[in-house]
DNA sequence: ACTGGTTTTTATCTTAATAAAAAAACCACA
DNA sequence: TGTGGTTTTTTTATTAAGATAAAAACCAGT
């Protein structure tokens, strides 16, 4: 039942460095890119921390550890200032930490989904496979709960819910993408926030013309998510946006592995485009029914669903 | 900001029970009512064991729980046997205790929805108010992550999400069930299961004879309820029972408040039924439209949603 | 081969003290 | 008024031991 083969590997990586600042460091540069700051900007502690919703105390400990990665150099004067541009930012951004409660939350999840996992589980099992403190444990078991992933059993331990990863279960996250995302688009309430609308078409420009060539995997997949996150966000209903969330980010876990043929991925970004296009022109329907397209195809082809 | 009158009288009542053993009993009487047991029958602790997937010791103390309430009494030579009948079940389930983790639960999502709460708490704050060992709250925060109503903050705190209760979401959560549900009938997984098909017919037919005008708002809600599941569970889609489950549990905090006029559900009964029976008709694309018409009229009626 | 009763084992809950980290407040300086 | 640096306050995380409750195993009686 145990297998220490796939836990030894990770006892040393999977504590000692605090989640917060690992997850803020990456959300960091996800602002940097996002602003389209240069290397040179001056950053200040206090926008910073406003704008990710978190005191000063844990920006300045993630801008120390992007300071050893070399991302961000003091400034003369005091503060810190960006050493890097987007492309650095976006290489740079793979080799940081992983906190380890994303670690332990991959690997149960891939776990589960290899079916090295039993349906039912008790945290002691767990505890005693991975040999991380309890309390990790418990973080990462509730948010794998907030995720829908999992649940508590009555009495002792926990049930693995929706088998994830198999194949009937992407079939069924389909056919509700396939539902939700066009009526997303067609919802009265559809408004594009014109900054993220443009930097999201500027980036599928550029990729038909060739960059998605030269994009690694793990990138294409996110854009590939933030494109399908951000026309539920337009919607402006919150639970159509939750909706996409989560299935995106269920995906991780069956998608991270997958391969990605380099012409499915260039029409893939081509519909995308057609998408972004429509909506600039303000033919909503016509999106959306360009979505509906999409979703059908992606469906079939992307991860050998049958039919 | 803190509001003793609300908490004060909680403080007894939230503690001492067996949050397994109370939900346990109420499991036990409802699943007696399912399979028709009558005065006098003989109660197994292994079969009830096995049926609500926990082991005999929790029955046991269950069991125990229902003899005080005379629902059961001890068998000569050994044993519990049933001391009741269906009618006298459903009437006296519910006075049984309910769980300190219920209570906690109702009372923290009544407050937000009458804005007792913030949308953004801390842990302290909420021992602070409620009183309650930390154990408990941290038990419930969990369960309401669980269903998507809070979420943990970065850094400190916690976060509700929807604004559960706000006009703005109910009216959200009506765009969305317009959508999914109609979908959920016309998925070409749609399947009834006749058994609970039947029994939804009957007992709306009766609602439609007359009986909607005697039966208890709390049970017309959890009929109303079960009505929308039952559909979305037929779709063999399990996102589309999920996210039904989810908003017919959010509606339980705005809800359970709200007068019933006697005539307009009456109405919301003719529709019901009128969906079912072009489901027993087969005609799942009829049933749909129905369906959507049934939802637009109900998100503009019944909870004062405007437009 | 069942049953209910009982005991043993195992898992989880509770708790309280301590450590760690985030938030808030404060400072001096431009 | 804004900045980074620093200190103080508050909140949350960690821990380990003991209590409790669930699961599992074991009875003896039918």
């Amino acid at each position: 039942m145990e297998n220490p083969a796939l836990s030894t590997q990770k006892d040393e990586n999977l504590r000692s460095i605090n989640p917060l600042q690992a997850e803020l460091s990456h959300q960091l540069i996800a602002l940097f890119i996002r602003e389209g700051l240069t290397t040179g900007s001056a950053l200040s502690e206090r926008e910073l921390a406003e704008k990710l919703s978190v005191s000063r105390s844990p920006i300045r400990a993630a801008l120390k550890l992007l300071e050893h990665f070399q991302v961000v150099e003091p400034r003369p004067g005091g503060g810190m200032r960006l050493a890097m541009d987007s492309p650095a930012l976006m290489r740079v951004e793979m080799t940081l930490p992983e906190s380890p409660q994303d670690q332990l939350y991959v690997q149960i999840g891939q776990d589960r989904v290899q079916g090295q996992l039993e349906e039912h589980v008790t945290e002691a099992d767990l505890l005693r496979r991975y040999d991380v403190p309890k309390a990790l444990l418990t973080k990462v078991l509730t948010q794998l709960v907030s995720e829908g992933l999992l649940q508590k059993a009555q009495g002792k331990g926990w049930l693995f819910t929706r088998l994830i990863g198999c194949v009937e279960s992407n079939k069924d996250s389909y056919e509700l993408r396939r539902i939700i995302e066009p009526a997303a688009i067609r919802s009265p309430g559809f408004q594009p926030e014109p900054e993220r609308f443009q930097a999201c078409l500027a980036m599928h420009k550029q990729l038909v013309d060739g960059l998605v060539f030269e994009t690694p995997h793990h990138a294409l997949l996110n854009i590939n998510a933030g494109f399908h996150q951000m026309l539920a966000d337009f919607s402006g209903n919150r639970y159509f946006s939750e909706i996409i969330r989560q299935h995106n980010r269920m995906r991780r876990f069956t998608e991270s592995g997958a391969v990605l043929y380099p012409e499915r991925m260039l029409q893939s970004c081509q519909e995308h485009l057609d998408i972004l296009e429509q909506i600039e022109a303000r033919d909503f329907e016509w999106a959306a029914t360009l979505m509906e397209r999409h979703l059908g195809i992606s469906s079939k082809g992307q991860l050998g669903v049958p039919g």
